[in-house]
DNA sequence: TTTT
DNA sequence: TTTT
């Protein structure tokens, strides 16, 4: 049956990329959407929005993008429930992204601090598509190093590219 | 900033339809969207999301659709929060519709069982369009009598025509 | 970049499945959208929204799915040009559908013609799913026989098995 | 019936802003929407996707976007008809924006030239709502003057905001 | 060239 | 707390 969500909007904290006990990369983050109109305060409010991303497009979420960073989403919407430690079912919603776009950058996580006079924030056509491929038990190599918030052109093998 | 959602899925129980104290309708309801693929055990699991749709078209809802009938719904994903009985902070995220479309009549409702061998469960071009008017403060007529739950073209007058 | 198209609507003719050249499998077909409100003259106007699909679910789609069949689409838009007989470039926007879910199947195909007293129109969770996988060049078998009209659960191999 | 579509891509050029006899504004624009996916020669190509939108957002996406500008697109596929000069029948597939987000401008359009060292292309949460309200038979006053590339905020009289 |  |  037809589930398709479409989302633009901006990281309210940097992703939480974790593995399983299998080596799976998996990334949670909350995106935050501006209403499109203002409530009865005459204020605009905002949806919190949060959303998971599998595998590779994790790993790339995590390390290129950060807290502020404004994506693009698209996926589906997921329910899932647990029970916790005081034996009550949770019902958690949220957003399973099948791929994120990199609409520009924001964070300088450890590094370089972005904006200043360098004419920041520009664009590239970066996008982390979820292969939906058999998960692989490989650790995966964690990039490291400089974090390149201005996104311009990085010069590594195609390999390790996310985009 | 983008927000949409479209979803096509079958309405777990009957509608809940309510009023604000000034008179506008409000119903909740939970649609049950399956999963495209299986999961480990090969079984088709699905997604259970709750809807909130508001005024003219709740009230349309409510009167026309049933536990088990199949809509399309066309909306935004939305997140608040209330402090619940023990002063802990819940979180919701929730659909609200724009719009709820008819696909197939699947309940009764207290009228003619459906089904039997009347060729049930035809299509027509209905709607809900939410308007986004301001909200009038009149008590609604609730619609009474015959469900139509065939579907099938009905005689009233276009200002009750919920389509 | 983001694109994403979603339709409910109805065949407006059989698909037109066809084989390329290395036996890849490709269904066009046009789907009537009914608009949700009427023009000035009072009337609903349709959009008829051309699509393609590639490999099984085409295939899928040409054996079970004809004039009239109640579909849903999700896919993206495509853009593409042809110089025509006099040499002039002609422009095409059309929907490539990702999947297409089965919502109600309506037309006969050269046999038992549908409807009648049987309880007809009945929803399967029926959905095709472009894999997305490399083109098999193999010339696919043709389903035949009984077009299964009601949509009741059939009895055939796995394997064959569209859904 | 469902007819929804959400694009992220970028004017291809300025938008084209008209006025119909009865003085309502309509914007004809291109977008190019990069695909996530290489073709045969490894080459990434686009879409080019014709959009329409009308009245006020019509006019501020005239007035503050360009070619180049970075935007989103919320609305429905549309397909309609006319007789060309040599008596044929042309089809036409568009989509008709129900809102239109501005993710970044481009353009300078007679003013300032944007970029240089000033920290250029900021995102501000500024989006086109298409309200449907009846047309207005008014002719609308242009907002002229500087066209505020590096989209700060702007001092002017609620009514003129567009955003 | 269009569906219910 | 879930639909076919």
């Amino acid at each position: 049956m037809l589930n398709r969500v479409v989302l633009v909007g901006r990281l309210t904290k940097d992703p939480d990329l974790r593995y399983t006990a299998s080596g799976v990369a998996v990334a949670n983050f909350t995106i935050a959407v501006n209403r499109p109109f203002s409530n009865q305060q005459g204020e605009r409010e905002a949806d919190f929005i949060n959303c998971v991303i599998w595998r590779k497009p994790a790993e790339n979420l995590a390390n290129y993008m950060g807290k502020g960073s404004l994506v693009g989403v698209d996926g589906r919407i997921q329910t899932r429930s647990y029970d916790n430690q005081e034996g009550k079912r949770v019902y958690i919603t949220e957003v399973v992204a099948d791929s994120v776009q990199f609409l520009e950058s924001r964070n300088s996580k450890g590094g370089q601090p972005q904006g200043g006079g360098q004419g920041s924030g520009g664009y590239q056509d970066n996008q982390y598509q979820n292969q939906q491929q058999a998960p692989n038990n490989n650790q995966y190599s964690q990039p490291t190093g400089s974090p390149n918030d201005n996104m311009e052109p990085i010069d590594i093998s195609d390999d390790d590219l996310p985009f």
